[in-house]
DNA sequence: ATATGTTTTGAACATCGTTCAAAGCGAGCA
DNA sequence: TGCTCGCTTTGAACGATGTTCAAAACATAT
């Protein structure tokens, strides 16, 4: 009673529990992918992985806990995503641009699992999610090295982090709910490149504007 | 059946088709304000304004027609602030900032209510509301009517606008999510006067940054 | 006063997220 | 082997949702 820290028991089937875990999530991920946010319900997302219900609720927790898996993933990805864009070697500006253009690239490449993370309201009481502002950092955390070069202060850069991240989010959400072709016909990596053209302050052009989009 | 361009009959209460939208609408904004979207459902809106659901089904529609009636009050109501904004004589620059600071400040007063404006998807076959179109042209006008004496080309103003109003929308809606208070301590307003200052060049202090917040 | 057409509504339908209590099954002990 | 313990899985149920149907209530026009 007072040990049993190895388990009482196994599972029944042919998934232990973390394994259980990614197969919820990447069900649900692809519900997300396929349909929205819609298209994410309980039942369908059981359905889908030939469990019942309950079993997702015992293993995971309700549709909010789901929602958080696939967000956790999807920043993850996004994460990974970004390093890579950094990688090479290239003058700071090059790479901030090249941070934008993976984001902006990220985002119109799975929309709606992307605007999962920014749809999904938590509960205005709950407290903040310690793993998404750790992730949220790591990432942003990505942008500042990248600044660095360029604006040396530390609290300046924090502030233009802050700032460019809000802005390129800006752009990828207006992007995808299609209200920004509303406003101009430039695609947001255009305007993104605008953005950090003008805000770094490297007067002249960048790179010599390749477009091949 | 062919004619009777007026009116067959009247309605039977003490309001008039208008004056009962105007109710629902107004009814579905408290909501919003005090819950949020989940806050807004359709047998509570009814039970609200004292009426069955159904009466509301027959005048206005569905749960997304009553969304869409609120954004487009929130949007003549941002739009009537931000006029008044920058009615004002002064410097262009100036004349940014104090359009900046009548967004956000707008944001900050309804945080639910505003967003309610993006947090409703559309489905993705169905067209862009016309109206909302409209609507977020007018806005964008009158940024682009302050931008204008410091860029006189169209196309580049266009894009300027287009990018600005992209970075103040992710500005606002990282503030109102509680994730840019994760990255940085300065208020949204701080953001976007650094954001302006940076992106319009207006390299020196553009105003003596008086602070009452 | 009767007929007409709209407004309003009570009840029903389908579906949803979630919970409860029981059945199913693997592991440890006798 | 037989048995119990404890976790896993599930069928059924609960409450609530958005939406629709058909009937009742009502104001006007003849």
């Amino acid at each position: 009673m007072a040990g049993a820290e190895k388990r009482g028991t196994g599972p029944r089937g042919e998934h232990n529990r973390d394994e259980f875990l990614a197969l919820v999530t990447k069900a649900a991920e692809g519900l997300v992918r396929r349909e929205g946010l819609r298209g994410l319900g309980m039942r369908r997302l059981a359905s889908t992985i030939g469990y019942a219900p309950n079993s997702i609720y015992n293993a995971v927790g309700d549709l909010d806990a789901v929602t958080m898996r696939v967000n956790a993933r999807t920043l993850a990805r996004l994460q990974a995503t970004l390093e890579a864009a950094v990688a090479s070697e290239a003058a700071p500006p090059e790479k901030a641009m090249a941070l934008a253009d993976a984001y902006l690239a990220f985002v119109a490449a799975d929309p709606q699992v992307w605007s999962l993370v920014y749809e999904h309201q938590i509960a205005p009481d709950s407290a903040f999610p310690d793993w998404y502002a750790e992730a949220l950092g790591q990432t942003t955390d990505l942008v500042a090295r990248v600044l660095a070069p360029m604006i040396p202060d530390a609290d300046e850069r924090r502030q233009a982090v802050a700032t460019l991240w809000a802005a390129l989010h800006g752009l990828a959400s207006l992007s995808t709910s299609r209200k920004l072709a509303v406003l101009t016909p430039e695609s947001p990596r255009d305007l993104a490149r605008l953005l950090i053209r003008r805000f770094l302050g490297t007067s002249g052009s960048v790179a010599p504007d390749r477009q091949d989009a």
